[in-house]
DNA sequence: GTTCAGGTGAGCC
DNA sequence: GGCTCACCTGAA
């Protein structure tokens, strides 16, 4: 099944929205489990050619489903969810007019051609990967996640594999910390050096807390849920609270998870570009980029925050940055 | 072996 | 309120 929206999937994968980690690549085709009225379903999605920038999709139900049967859940529900997670209604051409009206922005689009937001497929997944992003690098925060995954999701047959869904908030929430966590948990009846099963072994460092803490407040917590609803400081103020959110953090899990795209997530990286393309010479605040492109580029900033950040990285402005 | 990059939170003023 | 520094890991 087809799409004809304009997108380069290779692109949205690998372009570190912290939403969740890249999806599983085998033969050009990116897999992950999504859920679709509580159900899991394989997805896997595919540019037919490399020049046309459109998406296939097909999808799976896992083997032995009793319950779950093509009837229950429409094909149209799915793809749907496919839809929202790539955000494929947003119009990107009007987009493209816009960045070309400032000589400053319209490069971006050109090296960023098909670049979308990478929704969350989950909410939980979108806070938890988001903490575990925060000062850390693209390459270490994607094998962390896939370890969490594989240790505490769950394990789930399809018919061209086994994945795993990324761990329920109940689960995360009472793993062990570290390895003496673990060692002390289970009785001290292995060898310290062989603990494996706490989330410092996934190599998240000192956000692990923050991570459990998190986890614990999502099975508590009731504000959370009324986010899709809330106007964006709202928002903000509310995802800020949590253990391990900042203001970086609070905005990607804004923009890439639920789809603010008012929110101009400001890190160092942003920082050098903005300074480099608007304040030459003068070194400013990370809060004050934060608040020059959310003033200047309102309802697209989250966009021209993507489009400018994957810009810097492909045209090896960054490294003239350092 | 050492140094460094990267956001957040705690402790201090 | 603002400022400084410790936190953990892996790459250089």
């Amino acid at each position: 099944m087809k799409f004809n929206s304009l997108i380069d999937m290779g692109l949205v994968q690998e372009s570190g929205q912290t939403s969740q980690a890249p999806w599983g690549l085998i033969n050009n085709i990116y897999s992950d489990i999504i859920f679709v009225k509580n159900t899991p379903i394989l997805v896997n999605v595919f540019q037919e050619d490399i020049n046309s920038l459109s998406m296939n999709y097909e999808f799976q139900l896992k083997d032995n489903s009793v319950n779950a049967s093509i009837d229950d859940i429409s094909e149209n529900d799915i793809k749907k969810e496919v839809s929202r997670i790539f955000d494929l209604d947003f119009d990107l051409d009007k987009f493209y007019r816009y960045l070309s009206n400032d000589s400053k922005l319209k490069p971006s689009a050109k090296f960023c051609r098909g670049l979308r937001l990478f929704l969350a497929k989950d909410y939980f997944e979108s806070f938890v990967s988001s903490i575990a992003s925060a000062n850390n690098s693209i390459i270490r925060w994607t094998k962390s996640i896939s370890k969490i995954r594989q240790k505490w999701g769950n394990e789930i047959q399809f018919p061209s594999g086994t994945f795993y869904t990324f761990p329920s908030p109940e689960i995360l929430k009472s793993v062990y910390e570290d390895d003496l966590g673990e060692y002390e948990g289970c009785g001290r009846t292995i060898e310290i050096e062989c603990c494996i099963k706490n989330l410092k072994s996934c190599g998240v460092g000192y956000r692990a807390p923050y991570m459990k803490k998190t986890s614990e407040i999502f099975t508590i917590e009731t504000d959370i849920q009324e986010i899709p609803t809330m106007k964006y400081e709202e928002a903000f103020e509310t995802v800020l609270d949590l253990p391990g959110v900042g203001p970086k953090v609070a905005d990607c899990i804004l923009l890439y998870g639920f789809g603010f795209r008012e929110a101009f997530p400001s890190d160092v990286w942003i920082k050098r570009i903005i300074s480099y393309l608007y304040f030459p010479g003068k070194d400013i605040s990370v809060d004050k980029v934060r608040e020059f492109g959310m003033e200047k580029f309102g309802a697209y900033a989250g966009y021209v925050q993507l489009y400018l950040f994957h810009h810097a990285r492909k045209s090896g402005l960054m490294k003239k940055l350092k």
